[in-house]
DNA sequence: TATGAATGAGCATTCATTCAT
DNA sequence: GATGAATGAATGCTCATTCAT
């Protein structure tokens, strides 16, 4: 009994590693360009072994995006259910992204070029997110707080351009973080489509 | 001597001829995808003549942006002169990526790959459209028909959006244009950010 | 002690179902084909217990095929001493193998690949039922009911034909059995080289 | 002109070393278990330029078979004019089995396993040579030399054992031919089945 | 100058077998 | 005795680039 536990321990052990150093490459140099005999060179383990624990370079990709996502989705339901109002939504929103930014800016980037059903995946958490941020809206809305507007293009705009900085990150900035860079400027700019003048 | 003309004449001409195949091959599979043997296969010339005119293919990819970006720079050149406003502006813009949108799709696709040199360039392309739209912006702003804005990051929605409808164009449309789809959409929710409520 | 004969006990229970997991998988993509990892699963052993029984996977399918043969033989020795005449032989022996098509069929087409030792195992129980053909059809002759001939020849004729239906068997049927398909005409041309004219 | 004729040459010299390289290799060891990187090894060329020549593994098995079988199939013709009698068509064609019965031998035993296309082109083949013994002896029966029986059976028992004695070809004989050790027995046994009893 | 045959490092994936637990 | 995680050599195939002709 004892004896498998730490058989099925081990076995998670290196099933984790391999997913930190996956990721560690996958940050590194994309997912594209990241291939699988150097991920299990970086985790010293036979070529072989990194198949025994995911069945193809495809399935580790979603394992990990998978596991990312799913941490990202929980945190925002927490928030939704925390944040009173728009603003703290979009900034706890940015807080997580700020956190694993080297992820994001890889998957925004790479997102195009992946399988239809690995895409799919994605746009799907993310739609999760999205319809967050256009229920707290049309809310705002009702309550004649915010303009009329079409909701779910106003969130195009904001999730297309924390995409693009995300993408664009070695253009903008050198070392640190791109989100905390224009986080004032993305939510000023856009709480301008949003606010009524008088506010 | 006039030999030699010839000569060069002969080399120029196949030199723009492989430009021009290189192009089309682009637009359709998208640089990543096309393969150089692909390229000198359809241009009926030998695979190892399109080392011979450039020399990587990398290199052929700078060529052809390069020569494609002139022209897109004089187009915008000519937007920027008949525009009266924003809107037209604006709307000139989309005419001019809506008749080369295949084109901007992969450009918007595959430009976190390219080199930094060859990312620099057709970013400085775009800043020159960018900058049009943010003298117009700031003038509206002076003139009080705009709201006060931070300008550039206003720009910057525009085209993150814009460029996040073109990246992921397969995603939004079967066939047709995105831009065309989602034209209207992404003027008026860009105008919300700039109007002042009571227009 | 009594233990021990219990664990013995145990061991070859595990073993004889390895056997019979092992020979469906055999039976269904033959032995080249059929995978050490898929014959445990399906047993629900750990793949490691499988060569615990079997020291390879060559010494698996020699077991199998040992097991199998001896009943194979069996059945042959009880066709031979029921059958009264060639034909009733023949027949038998036409039976018996539609019974198992599916068996002879993997074995017919997987014979030159085995090794040197299962393949003259495999042949000597053929050779069992071949030796009663040859009597049978000796006798024959010697009753001047057949015609003079070499007899080996035509039982290897008999049974190369056999083995050529059931060993492209997927190109003769899409369904169903080839022996049945082909009897009649098995049947009839192989008396064709017995027969004198006048039957 | 010349330059180019040399260029050609170099080609298709090349690849016809290639092809007698692997055609080698597929002998000794069987099309299955041949690798591409065995060929190009003994052909001492980068393994690369096996798939400049060779689209596919695949496709240089076709190759090489219908290289074989075109030649056969030629020959065959020409015999089918001349010979004038069923037992001058399996003479010869004995002879040409004889010639190429290594390459004959790996085929009888491969054939299940290849490709259904490759097994079409293959079979195609073969069933143009059976065609001439089909209508030669339809002829006989036609004339009353042969007696009535299944034609399209009798050529199918008379491919199918000398396809089983090339199969098991390294069980009958250990060097040499077996066509040569049993062309004989095959003949006259195959006769049996076509000749009236007072020939 | 133009050719195109040749290169060879690189890729994701498979599978019989081993061995520490 | 039983486990199953780990192994690693092996596979068919791709493609930007080179270089002798």
């Amino acid at each position: 009994m004892e004896n498998l536990n730490k058989r099925q321990l081990q076995k998670k052990k290196t099933r984790n590693y391999l997913l930190e150093v996956a990721k560690t490459c996958f940050i590194k140099n994309g997912f594209l360009k990241t291939t699988t005999s150097e991920i299990a060179e970086k985790a010293s383990v036979a070529h072989g072994t990194l198949f025994l624990h995911f069945k193809t370079k495809e399935a580790l990709i979603v394992e990990i995006l998978d596991k990312e996502l799913e941490i990202i989705s929980h945190q925002i339901n927490k928030i939704t259910e925390q944040a009173e109002n728009l603003e703290q939504l979009l900034e706890k929103y940015l807080d997580f992204l700020e956190e694993q930014e080297d992820l994001f800016s890889v998957l925004a980037r790479e997102l195009p070029f992946y399988s239809e059903e690995l895409r799919r995946k994605i746009l799907f958490r993310e739609s999760v997110i999205r319809e967050h941020f256009h229920r707290t809206i049309e809310d705002g809305i009702n309550k004649q707080i915010f303009r009329a507007c079409e909701v779910s293009v106003v969130v195009t705009f904001l999730f297309a351009t924390i995409n693009y900085y995300l993408s664009l990150k070695p253009i903008f900035v050198e070392t640190g973080s791109v989100i905390k860079k224009f986080r004032k400027s993305i939510v000023s700019t856009f709480f301008l489509m949003l606010e009524k003048e008088e506010n």
